[in-house]
DNA sequence: TTGTGTTTTATTGCCTCC
DNA sequence: GGAGGCAATAAAACACAA
């Protein structure tokens, strides 16, 4: 782009006089003669103030640029403009470049490349966030599966205790007995908090495991008990796959079923009851 | 002193807005 | 179509270890 190559020799020609009331007098040795060959400004600075020898000011103008840092005093004004307002209007381009003894396109320059360090910034602030947002996470995720195995291992135990009460009970002539899942009952019920509200013909509890697991306990008007897992509960779906896994290993179970909350056509909603026949207090679960 | 990495200043090309 | 912003980049200036 022609109007803006080579130095603001063609953007923003703008000239401070030697007389300037400038408060970076500090600065304007920068732009010194004795910086000419070394500062791109100061070139033009230079012509203002020595126009009167051409072939000395020719030989320096057709030097090849190079360009020279503020300094310190200029900086300084320069962020505190920043920080007051990043964007840079006409008329404060060139207060600020009057003030600071610089080019305005210079003082644009700045305000341009201290945007970008600026976003630079902003972006290693947002990742270092997102990394520490990362970190809770996982280490949640990692805390929720050691639970889920916690729950895997006490699903497996309870089974297991399951199968030995089975087995016991088919050896033995009592079948009343047989059928009562005590074991499960009692571990279960010592292991859990339960509320109570009232849905149709049944009581509904909503139970809390220690593990903060929740599920809805239906207890049926004859006093026989269901489990209802909560949809939104994941943990407990998966808990109620690996129950319905070793459904095949318990015998008798039977199937109601819930429509809405109240029992309705045991045989209309696919899913299955984990209770036993015939008890008057037995716990099971509903899986879906 | 010099090689090397970092920071700062400036340019270029593209884009958007008026 | 010109002005100005931005991303990418060049290059000078600077810092610093060896």
């Amino acid at each position: 782009m022609a109007a803006r190559s080579f130095l603001y020799g063609g953007d923003d020609p703008f000239i401070v006089p030697r007389s300037s009331s400038s408060s970076f007098h500090g600065s304007r040795s920068m732009l010194s003669f004795e910086d000419r060959g070394n500062g791109a400004s100061g070139g033009q600075f230079w012509r203002s103030e020595d126009n009167g020898d051409d072939d000395e000011y020719d030989e320096y103008f057709h030097q090849p640029e190079k360009k020279r840092r503020l300094t310190a005093d200029q900086v300084r004004f320069l962020e505190k403009s920043f920080v007051s307002d990043n964007k840079l209007e006409p008329e404060r381009k060139i207060q600020l470049a009057k003030e600071l003894g610089l080019q305005p396109r210079q003082v644009a320059i700045w305000f341009q490349n201290r945007r970008a360090r600026w976003k630079n910034k902003q972006l290693e602030k947002d990742y270092d966030v997102l990394q520490e947002s990362y970190n809770k996470l996982k280490a949640n995720y990692e805390n929720l599966v050691k639970e889920k195995e916690k729950l895997k291992s006490m699903v497996e135990e309870l089974s297991d205790k399951m199968m030995l009460q089975e087995k016991g009970a088919s050896d033995s002539s009592s079948t009343k007995s047989a059928s009562q899942p005590h074991v499960l009952e009692e571990d279960v019920s010592k292991n859990m908090n339960t509320g109570y509200g009232q849905n149709g013909n049944f009581i509904e509890k909503t139970v809390e495991f220690d593990n903060g697991v929740h599920s809805s306990l239906i207890e049926r008007v004859d006093s026989s008990y269901v489990f209802e897992p909560e949809q939104s509960d994941g943990s407990l779906d998966e808990e109620n796959n690996l129950v319905k896994m070793l459904l095949p290993c318990v015998d008798g179970y039977t199937s109601p079923k819930i429509t809405n909350g109240d029992y309705t056509d045991p045989h209309s909603v696919n899913s299955y009851y984990l209770g036993f026949p015939g008890d008057e207090q037995a716990f099971g679960f509903w899986s879906y």
